[in-house]
DNA sequence: ACCTGAACACCGTTCAAGT
DNA sequence: ACCTGAACACCGTTCAAGT
């Protein structure tokens, strides 16, 4: 079951897989790219794995299985922050691989464990079955929305920085845009995400009373 | 400047990737099936379009300009709900093309649009500048995560309808999806977006009182 | 000025042939 | 059983040639 010799593991395509999009993005990662740096022909990957679908599915599992889980011991609030803080850290280790959460879906038991982490926090917190579900929702898909935001581009400069963007819009159109352009251009993310987090908290501790 | 007698248009370049987009998904959007359909060779289209990033970009700002923006007159809150819901309708419309948002940076004053009314919607319910600009991030990524989870497939069946998936899932590691199985089967996701939205609504409330 | 055909350097994947 | 080479049906893009 894989290591026959000089054969090449299931592992070891998904590793170089991972180390190249880390390297070079996901437009890198073909399988004839992949079997250059395994020193084998393309076909040779078609052993291990099924086609390119199977591929990204493994990669992502390897996303989601280097997500540090937070001790179930700590109180439950921390226990969210410290898994949103590992998921964060995973999408920086990973710029290119991270999207893929938003783009297929994660079936494996790989993929349910950081859930199983929230509704169990989000249970503790004194939430009812309904809002644990759409509590963990909430804070799931926002999450991720910025966790890819930040490392695919949404938040980044693009091809013009944020001051010379501002500028070219209209005083009479982005009145808002003008007056905050202060804090528009001073942005730092780690706190915003603390802070993001914190509000989030606040609004589960909120609905626990409620 | 265009439509010169035979010539195709930069506008129905991006027409045409719209639908094919739509039809067939992002992958089937080639710079060859575009020229196939516009009757025309695949070089033709690259003098009104530099490359196929400038392609991508246009279809994110044709996207972008389909979200209609709510009347200024109404309650900030219920702007910022007509605008989440317009925004998830342009995603249901533009299904394939909606992700790009997440995935490329968007620069152009299309962009800043949807942006400008939320921050002025913000400003209306009473918070600082520092809550706005915070606020604004924490409703955007959210509405963006959630669309693009509902469009591309994470909140979807994949290859395993849910039940099937839960069943998978051991009762020792998995207690709380086992507990919360009744619920996490029978999900709405338009219940839930409005839920989120009442939510996050809720938390700027609490923060413009703070 | 605009469009074309041929070409280059890539893709994922199939299939028959070799060891 | 495993790997190979050749091939098929695609990509985006360049460039010289035609009108």
């Amino acid at each position: 079951m894989g290591r026959s010799g000089t054969g090449i593991t299931k592992g070891q395509v998904v590793g170089v897989a991972m180390e190249l999009a880390d390297a070079e993005g996901m437009p890198a990662v073909s399988m004839r790219a992949l079997a250059n740096r395994l020193q084998v022909t393309p076909m040779a990957l078609y052993s291990r794995i099924a086609d390119k679908e199977e591929l990204l599915d493994e990669m992502l599992e390897a996303l989601l299985n280097e997500i540090e889980l937070p001790d179930p011991a700590l109180h439950w609030a921390e226990r969210l922050r410290l898994l949103a803080h590992n998921a964060r850290a995973v999408g920086h280790r990973h710029p290119a691989v991270f999207p893929l959460l938003l783009q297929r879906p994660a079936i494996t038991p790989a993929a349910h464990r950081p859930t199983e982490v929230i509704l169990d926090a989000l249970t503790a917190a004194g939430l009812d079955d309904g809002q644990v579900l759409r509590h963990e929702h909430l804070l799931s898909t926002w999450l991720l929305g910025f966790v890819c935001s930040e490392v695919s581009g949404r938040f980044g400069i693009g091809r013009s920085p944020v001051g010379h963007r501002l500028a070219a819009l209209s005083k009479a159109d982005f009145p808002q845009h003008k007056r905050l352009r202060a804090g528009l251009l001073r942005r730092d993310w780690d706190t915003e995400f603390a802070a993001s987090i914190a509000a989030l908290l606040n609004e589960i501790g909120a609905a626990a009373t409620r």
